[in-house]
DNA sequence: CGGGTTACCAGTCAAGTGTATTGTGTCGGC
DNA sequence: GCCGACACAATACACTTGACTGGTAACCCG
């Protein structure tokens, strides 16, 4: 074998290239020649690594999810130990909604993403899987916080769960400046106080 | 002058097929010879009316936002007289998800406007204007519901009328059927009643 | 010290893009 | 009648796009 390469490595760091140009141009302008250019590589260099420009969006989406996944890891740390159920759940939508550079960046990549997937049916089936896990893994949350009784038992977990989830129907919103971050801040802990009235 | 044609009436025929385009392939797909072929038009007949694809965008835009305005006042009528400011609320919350075909295509519109609108200043100005607008009305409708004692005082307007428009975070799960259309409406239901629960 | 696998590059291709230009009827007012 | 404004069409232009090609160099293993 020859030079050895990180192939793993060399993949993210691409894909990390194709969210800049996402983010700051939208994924249609975000062309091959775009993202080797970014990437500081030669097409044929991206085209190695990448078959096709779908591939690109596939692994970049991976990587998405990974990543947010991880910020909230992070900041779950950095919460009381064990966290209250509420500030998971406050991290875990704050963290999907367009508040910070690097958040924001993942916001267009999946909003990216699911417009595509809305017409391509082998990206639509990975989108749906992705977004499925995220819809279990909150309502895991909100089950969990039912059992401790830190949410009123007579609240409906599927139902619950939804209302979570429709929060980052604040991502348009605070991407074109019509509510402040601070202004959705306090919409989304004034729902979860709200959750979260009940039990001690 | 020659032949009478009436401009309004073509360009809303034309607009329909952006429609159709972006609904079916979305709006990377949506380019002149595409909608010029599914309008039955030539290219030419098409940039007659349309100068640009910029200028198609932003017209279908426009009437995306009446059409959504005719459905929600066409449910109106159906209403009760004078409607419950619930029913309302219910109404324009329904209407702007995708539930049924033509809200579809309009949701679909404007995921992709909002989309494009983030790299563009004209578009996100224009955008971002019909927003703050729909995000106006709605809050109209709080604060009356609030003076006429429907909705308990105590609730914050402003944060009330975010997390109704935070509602239309359904929009991707419905699309990627992560939750189902009578789930979303549950849900809606949900919050609403909550929202109303106080006065008779 | 080859040999073969891998990394990477420059160039090319056909297809498709938005837009501009030019041409052809077609009709209403004078 | 006829001419100028208008609706519409056809074609051309200048690019860009994703994908493919052949080739070169680097390197590990035997």
């Amino acid at each position: 074998m020859p030079k050895l390469v990180d192939h793993r490595e060399r993949r993210e760091a691409i894909a990390q290239a194709l969210w800049r140009v996402v983010d700051q141009d939208g994924w249609t302008r975000a062309t091959m020649r775009e993202v080797a250019r970014e990437a500081g590589v030669s097409l044929g260099h991206l085209q190695h690594y990448f078959p096709s420009r779908a591939a690109l969006l596939a692994f970049a989406m991976e990587l998405t999810a990974a990543r947010t996944s991880d910020r909230v890891a992070r900041g779950l740390a950095a919460l009381d130990q064990p966290p209250h159920p509420q500030d998971v759940l406050r991290l875990v939508v704050a963290e999907m909604l367009p508040l910070h550079p690097d958040a924001r960046a993942s916001s267009r990549m999946s909003a990216a993403y699911v417009l595509e997937a809305l017409h391509d049916p082998a990206l639509r089936q990975q989108a749906g899987l992705g977004l499925r896990e995220g819809r279990a893994m909150v309502e895991r949350l909100v089950r969990q916080a039912i059992a401790q009784g830190e949410i009123a038992p007579d609240r409906d977990p599927d139902v619950e769960t939804d209302l979570v989830l429709a929060l980052t129907g604040f991502t348009p919103l605070l991407e074109l400046g019509v509510v402040e971050p601070e202004a959705a801040l306090a919409a989304v802990d004034q729902h979860l106080d709200r959750l979260f009235a009940g039990a001690p």
